[in-house]
DNA sequence: CATGAATGAGTGTTCATTCAT
DNA sequence: AATGAATGAACACTCATTCAT
């Protein structure tokens, strides 16, 4: 079943959700269709358990997201989350697209995908709130644009082959969202501290 | 031709890409199957179709961008281009989301896609590099960042319905992005700018 | 859509409901699978509407059923009216069997099958009471004896080869309900009447 | 064994033989799918042994059936063997239904309840040569009426649930055969004996 | 004796594509 | 130009049967 979940994934992530097919999960897991069905009542199933697992995950990692303040240590602690993030989303990158993907039917995939994204929306809108940055009105759409930021520049970095490092990426993002949303002053950092690897 | 030109962007829309029916289009079209491989070789080349209109205007949406400053006239300029861009999103949003999946096979989709995202960076660059906002350094992770920021924003106010008028999803774009990519001071606004209609 | 309609019949006279293959169908009528799900929605689709055919023949044939009395004439309309029942039985067998068979989970199928049963019986029981035989109080426990017996007396005549002409079928039927269900006197019959041919 | 062959019986009864299937057997028999092979060649083999276990109980049932008189010790006679059968069908009633339908494909399963079919066929000829009841020529279309009568409406009143008893069943099918088969005159009973409970 | 994880051939169904008219 | 009936390869899923432990 490990064995599953792993081919499972790996497809998802190589495929993608709607050209996953049952018979490259199998294949890769060196199992036969039979055995697939024995572990999972269908093919949504798989990516159902699959989602489970990253909502889990999320949950974890949402949770131990502090107060940003617009600060040097506040400024660290958004850096530690997102690094986390980033972690996070090179392993569970497919499954999150699904869920951010319209179009995908199955209901429980959304439902713990929306509960994610709402668990996440919710700290975020609070953090925002602790901060109260006065240049942002509306933390519900600031919170939309610092989760699309993330993910698309999470995506983006990890899917194609741009040669960016995780750290590169994390700090752009650390910089970029603790200005923008947070409100912290520019951060004079290391020269080469961004440059292309 | 255009009628099915029509149906296909229609059909996009409402099925996304990978549900999308070579059926669906001809029915909306009102069309038979058999006209519809009288115009394109196969599917995929109906949404190249659609792909080169959406990059074409795309591309005459970025040339239209001028130079970004922090005053109040970069942001003036900014959100017209803006506003230009999420009336575009809303048309040909997914075709766009196409581009941005991967997993779509077809080699010219990706390609015209890539040729768009590739025109909008290296001008979007340039814009950096004049702007040249002391807090970025890596001016394409930069870019990476605002498009990403965009098109989720574009997406997930055109796609969930979240109340927000395409004014009020300009208008949040324009301060995050002129504040956190040009490094524009805090501008104070009318304080129901941002209240959700 | 015929050749389906045929071959459908043809293949579950052959194979019987549970053991009928798409592919069967589809071979004897020579014809795509493709094909198939242009005219029909799925396997059991094919066999409803055989069902409804069968039912609308049943219909007729139950409407044509007269006043079945005591005396030889009533023996006349009762042998005629059989005479078509054995017919209709020889044509669509395996579909009323389909019916009859518990286990046969499609909805509209049973409710077909029922329907004509239900036709069948009132009308039967109707007789029953004009008639009025002394010896049977339960018309309806009466009808379903007469159903049960003319359906399995077809079945069995027709499936196995008993070498029994549906004549004399429907003579020994005719003499049995006409004596057993009217309460007709015994009618001597010409010696070789009922002589297996 | 004991455990699979109640197992199967009743999941026989349950599912019915074409929706009958070994893992539901080894559910009910709380056993493993290795097991049930160790016992069984294959999952015909199963309800063979089952259908020989019925065919016993038949032969023992039909040696017991005495001379049908056409007076009120024959009605009795007739009574006590139809209260048996029912009883028997009860129990056996799924297996005697895959004897009675064609398409089973499995030969001696056939066999078997043709053996036992023909059995009682005969023995009721013979009870019939005794009889020789003057409206019926053909013993064996007699006979064949009959098995069909009782079979089916043993059928009926056990699958449906029509509110009738085994008592009920047994007063109407015995006072339709004493006096359609065996040419009893008829019998006058107590006004509320067939009234449904 | 008993297990149960694993198998794989078989079945229903979908849908992009073709071609005779 | 236009049609739409027909195609068939591809896919999800089932279930009787096996075999290493």
């Amino acid at each position: 079943m490990a064995k599953l979940l792993d081919a499972g994934l790996s497809v998802l992530t190589e495929r993608g959700y709607h050209a996953a097919r049952v018979d490259d999960v199998v294949r890769v897991a060196d199992l036969s269709h039979g055995t697939f069905y024995l572990y999972f009542a269908n093919k949504e199933d798989l990516f159902r358990a699959l989602a489970r697992e990253c909502a889990t995950e999320m949950e974890a990692l949402v949770d131990s997201l502090g107060t940003i303040t617009p600060d040097k240590a506040g400024e660290a602690e958004l850096r530690r989350w997102l690094t986390q993030f980033v972690a996070t989303y090179r392993r569970y990158g497919a499954v999150i697209r699904g869920w951010m993907e319209e179009q995908v039917v199955d209901r429980e995939l959304v439902r713990l995908g929306l509960g994610a994204f709402q668990q996440i929306v919710e700290r975020l809108e609070r953090r925002l709130d602790e901060a109260n940055p006065p240049h942002l009105r509306d933390h519900q759409l600031a919170t939309a644009i610092m989760l699309g930021t993330i993910e698309r520049l999470a995506y983006f970095t990890s899917s194609r082959d741009l040669g960016y490092s995780d750290e590169q990426v994390v700090d752009v993002l650390t910089t970029f969202l603790h200005r923008g949303v947070f409100g912290a002053k520019v951060t004079r950092r290391r020269a080469g501290a961004s440059t292309r690897s």
